[in-house]
DNA sequence: CGGGACTTTGAGGTAGATCAAAAAGTGTGG
DNA sequence: CCACACTTTTTGATCTACCTCAAAGTCCCG
């Protein structure tokens, strides 16, 4: 079993939750107060672990405190397909407020630490306060357009492509957090949980990262991402961040520069 | 330009897509009549005409009344990924009542009839019936459910399972709103559509489908998909319906005496 | 009856998979 | 602080599913 350091009641995990959430949604004082005021148990989950379990029916949400928890799914000869990723401030599955019963297991790719919130209480809060609803359907909206935008890549484009494309999409995504500078952010995950998020092996991810350390557009190194050349990486990945819908927070100031 | 056959407010075309919604939802008397009563414009578009096009601010959302609609994104170079596919009754693009900017084109595969209903009065709507906003945002992560599956097929799957699993997944759909029998339904795609769908050359599709016409697990032929050994297709597909949300309708009858 | 879109077939090429094994890192208990 | 087991990364060699290019055949509609 995961180790559960549970802890109670403590709004300080709900402030990076509402931050994200206001990105892309206004909402009055009230609105907000009732947001942090949801009650949490938080936990931490151990490196590898199922936050939920494949099938699962759930009576709570998860927000990520800590770390970083991907949403599996995985065919009958055991090949895993990552098809959601999720950083500090993201609630890993809002989506079951409205459908308990899902078809993916949560995975905690990294020790994490969540945050548990009942559904009960986010049904009621959506009753009460329509823009919060609202708030709630826009965030699950723009994880759908993430996971249309992956299949794009997995789709249609070269290893290479879709490997820049991550490494682009994580560093608006951590810089929108406030936790990736304009020179890069920590690594948190092995090539082969990569490959599952790409749809590709291990030993193609590992080739594809030497390819691009060689082409000096970024350096993967030691669990760390570095970026070298902004603008040679976005085109490589042909990367626009429109779908990430995090507005000016999107690209640090630098790039935006660099892009134009 | 389409042909713009605009006809006026029409309750009855709103009558397949509550019927859809409450396979999912519950809502009570008033809540069906205010769905029913929402104002509609309806106009029949061409095939491979964009119903949405690329980037654009939509105010309203788009019915499927007739024919079958794709969510379609494109590579730098051209090529194609469709991301959703919708059939009559579906609501192809509900997500952008919260997310009017969309990084998608929506276009219509086949001649389609649709119905577009402004998202001032979605909005006022779901203000006003706290189950309507809550059926809605659920429908929209069905669609992220039956999108996640597919990123898995596209990532993981081999392409005859891929083609198998969309047969599958198009059957129960249609059988689901009484389009499709036992035996089968009308095929409305090119096979170069098929391919966009499932991130495959045309000429590989044609391909997979001779060999599964081959094989004898379902017939392709002249626009018809006759199934002729479901259990046989659903093997090779790895198909579980459950992420499709559609209950008891999901399987015709035969099916689930078949498959146990 | 002619032009365009779709399907079918063939031949050959390639991105990425698979299999295998060495090297480097990471953590645990003694 | 070391020794042992385990996981992750790296490299190499080979294979194959699917792509690309090309051309013929078929269907459909005006």
């Amino acid at each position: 079993m995961a180790t559960m350091d549970t802890s109670d009641v403590d709004t300080s995990v709900m402030k990076p939750f509402l931050a994200r959430v206001l990105l892309r949604s206004p909402l009055d004082e009230t609105e907000q107060a009732a947001i942090l005021a949801l009650p949490t148990r938080t936990s931490t989950i151990p490196a590898n672990w199922d936050i939920v379990s494949l099938g699962e029916d759930t009576d709570h949400a998860c927000l990520v405190v800590a770390g970083i928890v991907g949403r599996c799914e995985q065919t009958a000869n055991g090949d895993r397909q990552i098809t959601a990723l999720h950083i500090p401030g993201d609630m890993a599955d809002l989506h079951s407020v409205v459908l308990p019963k899902t078809s993916w297991a949560l995975n905690a790719l990294a020790v994490s630490t969540i945050a548990r919130i009942k559904h009960r209480d986010i049904v009621a809060l959506c009753e009460c306060y329509p823009a919060i609803a609202r708030a709630f359907w826009r965030d699950c909206a723009v994880d759908a357009s993430i996971l249309a935008g992956w299949a794009v890549g997995i789709g249609r484009r070269s290893a290479k492509a879709r490997l820049t494309h991550l490494i682009c999409e994580l560093q608006c995504r951590y810089s929108a957090i406030g936790v990736a500078t304009d020179e890069g952010f920590e690594w948190r995950m092995s090539q082969a949980q990569v490959g599952d998020l790409l749809g590709l092996t291990a030993v193609h991810v590992n080739r594809m990262i030497a390819a691009i350390n060689r082409d000096g557009m970024a350096r993967l190194l030691e669990r760390r991402l570095t970026i070298i050349d902004w603008p040679a990486l976005k085109a490589a990945a042909e990367f626009d961040p429109a779908y990430l819908h995090l507005q000016r927070q999107s690209e640090p100031e630098r790039m935006h520069l660099a892009s134009g």
